[in-house]
Parts: C-alpha cells; structure tokens; sequence
DNA sequence: CTCATTACTTACCTTTTTTATAGTACCATA
DNA sequence: TATGGTACTATAAAAAAGGTAAGTAATGAG
C-alpha cells in the first residue's frame, strides 16, 4: 500500500496483465486483504468509518483509512464529510462499486462450493 | 509466496475472515499475481508447463511453479507428469476449477466496465 | 562425449502489503 | 481544566509476494 514504485518489474507486470486481461484488472482493483470486505458491507447501503471498523473483526483503523482511500481513488466508493464535531464521515459505494454486486456473490458461491469439498 | 507464517496476526486474519466470507475465502484461493491468468487460459483446456510459461508475457519459471503449486494444492487444478524424456507435464482444471469460470467471466465483464470510465 | 530439451529447484534479494503503536484536531460536556 | 468521541496520520517494523540468476536430471541426437 501507500507508495510503489513504478520502475518494478513487479509494477510493470501488473500494468501489462491489467490491460491485457480486464479480469486482472480487476482483480488489481478488488484485491487486497480487505477490499472485498468493505464492499460487501457497502452493498448493503452507507456507512460510517467507525461502523465499518465495528463489522470487520480485527481490522486496523491504518488498513481501513488505507483501503478505503484506494477504493476512493479508484471510484468504487465516494466518501462525504460532514463538518461537525466529532467528526462524520460516510463512504458509499457508487454506481460501478455497485456493479460489483454480482462478482461478489459469484465468489461468495464459488467459496461455498469449494469449502464443501475440503 | 512459498512460505506464510502460521503465528503471524496476518494469516489469523486471512483464516478469521475466509471462515466468514466465502467471497474473501474464494479471494485466498485464487488470488495472487497470477492465478487468474492461468486459469484463464485453462479454461480453454488443458495446457504444458512450456505452453503456459509462452502464454503468460514476462512470468518467469519460479513464479509460474508457485502459482501452480498452489492451485494444485487448492484442488483447482490437476498435474499430470508423463514419464517421458524430455518431460512433459500437463496441467487441467479439476471440476471446481472449471467452476471458476462464470467468476472470472464477471470479474471480465466487470472490468470491462470500470475501464471505460477512466 | 557434448549439446539440446523440458520442467523444474535453489539461493538470495527487492518490492509491496500488512501490522503495531502512538499521536493529532476539534469542540462539547462535566 | 480535564475528558471523551471520531476519524484520522506518522513512523517503524514484520511478513508476504515477487524477481533474478544459476543449477539439476534424464536421455536421445549428432
């Protein structure tokens, strides 16, 4: 997270791959410990960054501020600020971050298959 | 990659939150630089070691190994090694690896969709 | 005997990601 | 004046992932 550096063989790969291959692509974007945590929270509607916090067990309050602004950057979620105090603050996803709906549900029952066989 | 710590908060979490999201548990199977990529190209049937390594730009030898170490260990994928000099290896998706495909196509599709908003 | 081919393995190193811990600003309330 | 709540930031360190380069085994062809 926070910097790479865009002279890696490592940067580059994922540069080639993720222009090649839109489902790496997307993978880049939905990747990360916690990402898809986040999202499927968000589907179900707005929330808090001290609600997001309370509902993924074992999260640091560094890797939610860390993640959220990758989603932000990469607008799957907007982030509004209330200015009040203490602070407000609300992330919802967008339209796209919407869409992920259904590539997150794929997963969730490819995962429930795969289990069984374990 | 090769070896993960089984002491370290980071695999108590990835375990924690794979039991309870099945769309975070399918994300620690198939996740990884290129895992996508090689199922991908399973997809279209089964394929040798050689055939993968000139499929996939800039993957090298060691990375390729890894990624299908862990597939196989994952059940995703079947390794058949004929006895032949030189050797020949095949490498085929097991049934719940063939099932990845309506993800992979989502993640496609969804991909596809995010590009065309940069 | 030497070389080519194939599918690796090994050792070492760099980059990226994740975790740990402490600290900040704001103002209302006690 | 001290405390509390919220949403962060800064810094450092640990862990994981990925990259580089060299080497191996077996054997058939030349």
């Amino acid at each position: 997270m926070s910097k790479v550096k865009e002279t890696s063989t490592n940067f580059e790969n994922k540069k080639i791959l993720g222009e090649e291959c839109s489902e790496v692509y997307a993978a880049n974007i939905i990747g990360g410990q916690w990402a898809l945590v986040i999202c499927s929270w968000l589907l179900k509607g707005k929330m808090r960054f001290g609600e997001l916090k309370k509902a993924i067990p074992n999260i640091t309050e560094r890797m939610l501020t860390l993640q959220l602004r990758k989603l932000e950057k990469n607008k799957i979620i907007t982030r509004t600020v209330y200015a009040e105090v203490p602070p407000r603050v609300e992330y919802e996803l967008t339209k796209i971050g919407y869409e992920l709906g259904p590539v997150i549900r794929q997963m969730e029952q490819w995962g429930e298959r795969h289990k069984k066989l374990q």
